[in-house]
DNA sequence: CAAGCTAGCCTTATGCTGTAAGGCAGTCAA
DNA sequence: TTGACTGCCTTACAGCATAAGGCTAGCTTG
């Protein structure tokens, strides 16, 4: 049934599409339903438009994931300039940290893809920057950057990766785990859990803290790189 | 054409399946064709079979995600029994980079499940136990735990998201890369680039070491918890 | 020997997916 | 008026996971 001109406004309405437009929409989609729910069409939908209509202004599914890498870079704060070298690479992890959990899709992203896009760029070139200045040499540069960011990721996988978000649903959740494993088929994990994680105001989050501190007041600038 | 029997061998061949055997097959594929190649169909298909038979041994695609994540846990080395905890630590964490390695697709799995298996649980208790043992209270180990395996799967993540794997591409890739932006767009990142990681034998790997006896030798077990 | 049960595999069908190819309307320039 | 261009739409296709149900071989019973 073709209907010629069906939908179109006759008035020239329509904010037209954008590759900018199209990853916001796709960042909101991922927040809200899922990386699962991430479909061409459901992306075309909310602006009024059919999946197609996308392939001009990006290349492909593959072009919108990059986007959303990059955009999700572009939201960190970079390390503020004229801040002594670890108290800005904390207030940029902690950034990080925090972008990533509201974007909890972005780190499994970012490791099946490798063009960085400009705000990727730009953040890396400023973190290189601030530890530069700090008085690291290059090759130290090179060992803190991967050290810090390394564990800026992983510690959001793990997070991101506990069936549970708060301290709240902790309790229930781990318990039926735990309930339903035989009782010293896992002694030390069991006792982590029952005499630590599991009692109140313990929260998996915290942990971040002190494994940042502990990294950047073992690194040193001056040091000679150990290996 | 409906053809009763077809491709079954009248002499009663064809090994069973199992969940097992389903799961070491998609290992397989997706070691050998990534993990986007992974299908129903793809995992059948070595195995002599329809997609819809592997149905009957695992409960869909998500149960064979899950298993494959248990499988890699349970090819890395446990830390040995008797040996001082850093060491011990320190062969666990390079056994696990090795199996990480080993399946590319094993860390990005790893952020999307949250269905422990066996091994897994197997796994996360050998670890915790073999800090108890060095000397780590319960708060202690939870920390020195979450930092050495945030560490670990960051770690995991960056390398594997380079776009390259040894030093040789590094120089084409990366120097294509630097090629087509602005010269002094990233000036830090340039520097980083041409005077450390483009130079012959340096190696991204190599970072690892470093991250690892920081970390390694920045944690005690009789320190009091700082968080 | 025969009848029935069951495990294990297959066939079919449905509603998704990304995207190739091409069409049509409205706008603007000459 | 003519033509081209931009921006969206329609249609079509191969491939996806999986729900529902059917068939067969071999074992367990009587």
């Amino acid at each position: 049934m073709p209907e010629p001109g069906k939908g179109r406004r006759g008035t020239r309405a329509r904010l037209p599409l954008s590759r900018e437009r199209v990853i916001r929409t796709a960042v909101a989609i991922a927040d809200e339903k899922g990386s699962a729910a991430l479909t061409m069409r459901a992306i075309a939908a909310p602006l009024g438009v059919e999946a197609m209509s996308l392939y001009h202004h990006v290349a492909g599914r593959e072009d919108v994931l990059d986007g959303m890498v990059d955009a999700v870079f572009g939201e960190i704060d970079l390390p503020p300039d004229g801040m002594d070298w670890k108290s800005a690479m904390r207030h940029r992890a902690e950034s990080a940290r925090t972008a990533l959990r509201r974007h909890p899709w972005a780190v499994a992203l970012m490791d099946s893809r490798s063009r960085p896009g400009p705000a990727t760029l730009r953040h890396h070139d400023a973190v290189i920057g601030a530890l530069r200045a700090g008085g690291f040499s290059v090759a130290m540069t090179a060992h803190a950057f991967s050290l810090i960011d390394s564990y800026l990721y992983g510690f959001v996988i793990q997070e991101l990766s506990l069936p549970f978000s708060g301290s709240a649903e902790l309790g229930e959740v781990a318990g039926a785990i735990l309930d339903e494993m035989a009782a010293d088929a896992y002694p030390h994990l069991t006792e982590l859990a029952t005499e630590h994680a599991l009692k109140p105001g313990y929260d998996y989050a915290d942990e971040f803290a002190f494994g940042l501190t502990l990294i950047l007041d073992a690194l040193h600038p001056d040091e000679s790189a150990r290996t």
